[in-house]
DNA sequence: GTATATGCAAAGGTTTTGCACAGCC
DNA sequence: GGCTGTGCAAAACCTTTGCATATAC
């Protein structure tokens, strides 16, 4: 949805301009598979282009999601971001090992159209992370129940 | 579930003692009828007993949620903190006009053994809050779809 | 050339930690 | 009296902001 040519074009219309900096945190967010937290990504950046402030890694972000080339979803570690194309993803992580899954798109819809039902609510479930207890983690150890750990 | 005489007892059991901050602050949230944050909390302590550190009340938070008195949820503005006993809450927060609502536990319920069924996870749908837009917001001004605006 | 973007430095806010003293049992 | 809890102060983080300079267009 938004190869780099694009988003130039994008930033032109308002009147923003490409630069080094921008195209550095772009490219990293691009080829992280995942998600990633401003602060790693700061870091990342700081490895490969050196000298670049970690608060223009912020103020990046915030544009990029303001024209909707980035989102961010709140996980067990804080708030991280992620292509907004890949956007759909409800993420699953278990409070014991840490380990991720996603739900299946058509799941998530699922959900959202149950919730919607009864609510009127029409929820966004990629925003805030799902946390539980994975199959693996349930099926061993002592089973307490989904109890999340401390977080921070 | 815990009254502040289990509560007693239960510290005794582990050696661990009650103190006046302790139960100013457990007393502060058991009259919370929804969730708060550790900064609003050692605000509302500081005003009924000033003296109290905000070190004290993270450090008082963390050792009742361990004892399983308390648990912490994530909400839009970060980490908040509710009496166990009223776990069970699903928060849905509206992306648009911060409205809250909360899912039915039976509900609730039925999302958490759909994602059992698909991925044997076993959901805690309280711990994190289920953005979205609320069926105000909806109806009215652009239905531009459920988009979580800048969390922080 | 001009408006935007960056680096730098400082500030702001939250949460954690070390340590000596206070206080519960 | 001994061990736990607290206050205090400092530090550790993360994030934001103001301002002068650099730079994309």
């Amino acid at each position: 949805m938004h190869a780099p040519a694009d988003l130039v074009s994008t930033l032109r219309d308002r009147g923003l301009r490409m630069t080094p900096q921008r195209l550095a945190i772009l490219s990293a967010i691009m080829h992280t598979p995942g998600h990633i937290s401003p602060t790693a990504l700061a870091r990342r950046i700081q490895g490969e282009m050196p000298g670049v402030n970690p608060s223009t890694v912020y103020r990046t972000l915030a544009l990029l999601e303001e024209i909707g080339v980035l989102a961010h979803a709140h996980l067990e570690g804080g708030a991280e971001y992620h292509r907004a194309e890949e956007a759909g993803h409800v993420h699953l992580t278990c409070s014991r090992c840490g380990a991720g899954d996603d739900l299946s798109l058509e799941e998530a819809t699922r959900l959202q159209a149950m919730i919607e039902e009864t609510h009127g609510f029409h929820a966004d479930l990629t925003h805030f992370a799902i946390s539980g207890v994975c199959e693996t983690c349930w099926n061993s150890v002592d089973r307490t129940g989904p109890k999340p750990a401390r977080t921070r």
